[in-house]
DNA sequence: CAATCAGTTTGGAATCATTCCAAACTGATT
DNA sequence: AATCAGTTTGGAATGATTCCAAACTGATTG
């Protein structure tokens, strides 16, 4: 239960991070990527939230969301939509999609290499593709 | 604006398909089930509360969700869930995807035999793999 | 036809995730 | 040190959906 001030080492790691993601390295922000920062994850609002309070960080879930979302818009992460009123932030924002268990709300990723999506046609007049997102619900056999 | 009382004709359709998905033909159902019965179409609960309004037809919002969800299991709905606390039931049961437009929240249909997906790992011990959901999503250009 | 009862419907309260807001705060700049 | 735009915050507000207990209604039976 370390109270941490400000310790340099990987707090300017995460500076960095944030500067070049456009964004102003504020406490808050910084502490979020440091949690953020290891390996492939997925998380809701709530659950950074409360992760937050047990590092000891102090961090309203309002700026959790403001947050989640503008590293999402930064690239820093990426928003997966399983379900009416459920969706995840991923750390892992290169290319790949997810099973999805219905049973226990979980997500598990495909690497892209592995999955394709042929035939897609030519979006409506206008319109321009952003992503293709593929959800493949599993459920206990 | 005719108030109807009670039409034979379609009314003992509607009956039917109701009792053929296991369901008791009750005057909401019924009225709902013809409300949903021509072509394609995608809706919300809240929409298809407000089509049932001016329709003339007494069904509280409560009923519109239970509905829906049961019309879903019994497989004359599917629900195709496109962004957080956003999900649209739609009567097309077939197999096929959807563009979804970002701005206007629009949906629109491709047809199954266009798109394919390819590369699907086998899921996870014990888990069968229930659908694949494509989603892409468009931006205007 | 009347009684009966499980299945349905309903309005309103409750829940849940998320957004909004105005006030307080804080990083960066002068 | 003063300044100010960008941030954070608690709490209220919103919106969609679910829950609930009471009233209702198809279907069945005698």
């Amino acid at each position: 239960m370390t109270v941490s001030r400000k310790r340099k080492s990987s707090g300017e790691d995460a500076v960095r991070r944030l500067r070049a993601a456009g964004l102003r390295p504020t406490r808050q922000r910084g502490a979020l990527v440091e949690l953020l920062g290891s390996g492939h994850r997925h998380l809701s609002a709530e659950s950074l939230h409360q992760e937050a309070q047990q590092a000891g960080i102090g961090v309203s879930l309002a700026t959790i969301y403001n947050t989640l979302h503008q590293f999402t818009e930064a690239g820093l992460l990426r928003e997966v939509v399983v379900g009416a009123g459920r969706s995840y932030f991923d750390t892992n924002t290169g290319d790949h999609q997810h099973f999805y268990c219905e049973d226990d709300g979980s997500l598990i990723d495909i690497e892209g290499e592995a999955i394709a999506v042929a035939g897609v046609p030519a979006p409506p007049k206008g319109m321009a593709v952003d992503r293709v997102d593929v959800v493949v619900r599993v459920k206990r056999a």
